[in-house]
Order: C-alpha cells, then structure tokens, then sequence
DNA sequence: ACGGATGTTCGCGC
DNA sequence: CGCGCGAACATCCG
C-alpha cells in the first residue's frame, strides 16, 4: 500500500471515520507494531478522546486527539486502517493490530499482517518533535519539490539517484514505485551518481514526481487499490514491475537491475 | 514450492 | 564518515 499517495489517502480516511466522533474503546494486543510498548498506554488513554486533526509527513501520519493524545503510524509495508461497520454483519478485519471503537457504532482498525508498520503512542503536543517525525525531508506533495535544493542535496552524494531518493531526509514520501516512475518520466536512468545529475536533469526528475504523485492522488479512491487485498486491480504504472514488457516510449524490452537494494525497472534506451 | 513484495533498520566490510 | 550489501522483521500471493 504505502507509498506517498497511499499515506495520504489513509489521511484522508482517518480525517472522514474519526474527526468529531468519541472514541469509546481501543484494544491493541502486544505485538511487534507497538515497538516501544505502549499498547498499553494507548488502551487506557483513547477511550473518551476525539480526534482533532491528522498530519501526514512524507509516509508517517500523525494523529492529534484532544486531551494531548498523539499517535504516530506508519504504515511499514503492508499496514492500513481500515473501517468496520458491525451491523453490517461484514467480518471483523484480518491482522487487526490495534482498534478504535466509536461512538457511532463503527470501528476504526490498524491492519497490517507483516508488522513492519509501526503505531506509538506520545503527548499530542510533541508529536511534530518526534526524532524521526524531524528527521524527514521536505514532503514533495505538502512542501513542493525545490529543484535546486533537490539539485544541491542529490549534488552531494555519489550514491545511484534512486537510492538517494529513497532516502526520507532527502524527499519524504518517495518510495520503491514513485521513484522508479519519476525516473522513467524523467528519463534518467537509475543508477546514475546523485552528483553526475545536471540542473537540467534535476528538474525533469522533480517534474517527473510531481506529475506521479499527481497522477497516483487523483486516482485516490478510484483504481488505486493497486496491491491491496481483495479484487485484483490491475497495475496502473507505465514500468513498475514490467520489467521484460516493451518500453511504453520505445517498445524495448524493460531491463531490471538491483539498485540501492530495491528492484528497479528501467529502459536502457530512454533512461541516460 | 519457491521467490519476491510498497519499508526500515541493523551489522559488517571496504 | 559514506556507502553497498545482506539479513532481519512476518505474511501473502502467484
């Protein structure tokens, strides 16, 4: 699920199920999501609350309750919250790792069957301060790309530009799919040094994510279920995971190579 | 049955 | 210090 697009559209989500509506009861099990033990703390503490607000930060999503409860998630691999409605008589939501029951009658859950997402509990207040909420770099979609900053960061590294725009401190939000995609529309090839990039090139990189994400966000809701459970969606990316297909531009074959340690799909003819 | 999967973090070696 | 690599985390899907 959780890319920059897909965190969001879990934002967006959340802000629809919870905003105004008293949480009653929370129940979250100990399990690995709650890395720093405070299932407990979260259990004895939503009941009441309501949430306030939620801030997405790159792929982290920061959930303000009022009362100064605060939950960070993150999504990790396979998480995503989900709403379930009892009279609805559907059954309760697989892997659920921690739930919200609400006034209204319906239930909020944090699925996620690998548990490489994450949940924590902290005051509301010092959320945004969190190490690795400060951490993160500008948010592409919330902040907009600085092609010359992103020009000067990429400048300073001789790692392969889609490993460095991997990096969260670089650009928050970019993952293993956007990344490749902007490459392609950019047409530079992914293992190109971070330093070897022009400021030309920077900005077609920079417009390449900008019109993915913008792509991939007005699709919230609609085809985007790519990867999630449930009817089988087809994948709605120009070269991801089409390695062996022909090049949307070209029609040569994709080529696959291992890149800061993530598949990547490329053309070898359109990416230089 | 095997291999790989949207993410992050750690240790090891150069 | 930077960086690549492999492993780990735990489960599902083709």
């Amino acid at each position: 699920m959780p890319e920059l697009p897909e965190v969001e559209h879990a934002a967006r989500s959340l802000r629809a199920w919870l905003t105004g509506v008293a949480v009653v009861r929370a129940g979250a099990p100990a399990t690995r999501v709650f890395r720093d033990g405070s299932n407990r703390t979260f259990q004895r503490s939503l009941p009441g609350r309501t949430l306030a607000r939620v801030e997405r930060r790159g792929k982290v999503l920061l959930l303000f309750f009022d009362g100064d409860v605060g939950v960070l998630s993150h999504l990790g691999m396979t998480g995503k919250w989900v709403r379930h409605q009892p009279p609805s008589g559907d059954p309760a939501p697989r892997h659920s790792r921690a739930s919200l029951a609400l006034a209204d009658g319906s239930a909020v859950h944090y699925c996620d069957p690998r548990m490489f997402g994450r949940l924590a509990l902290h005051r509301a207040a010092e959320l945004p301060d969190l190490p690795e909420v400060r951490a993160l770099g500008p948010d592409p979609v919330a902040d907009g790309i600085d092609a010359a900053a992103l020009h000067a960061a990429l400048s300073r590294t001789a790692r392969a530009v889609k490993a460095a725009l991997l990096d969260q401190k670089i650009l928050a939000g970019v993952g293993n799919i956007y990344a490749t995609e902007a490459l392609f529309r950019a047409r530079v090839h992914p293992a190109r040094a971070g330093r070897s990039l022009s400021r030309r090139e920077v900005e077609r990189i920079a417009r390449g994510l900008d019109d993915t994400f913008a792509d991939a966000l007005a699709r919230l809701g609609g085809d985007m279920a790519y990867l999630s459970d449930g009817a089988h969606v087809e994948n709605p990316f120009a070269i991801y995971d089409r390695a062996g297909e022909p090049c949307p531009s070209c029609r040569r074959a994709l080529s696959k190579a291992t890149i800061g340690g993530r598949t990547s799909a490329f053309c070898a003819r359109c990416q230089k």
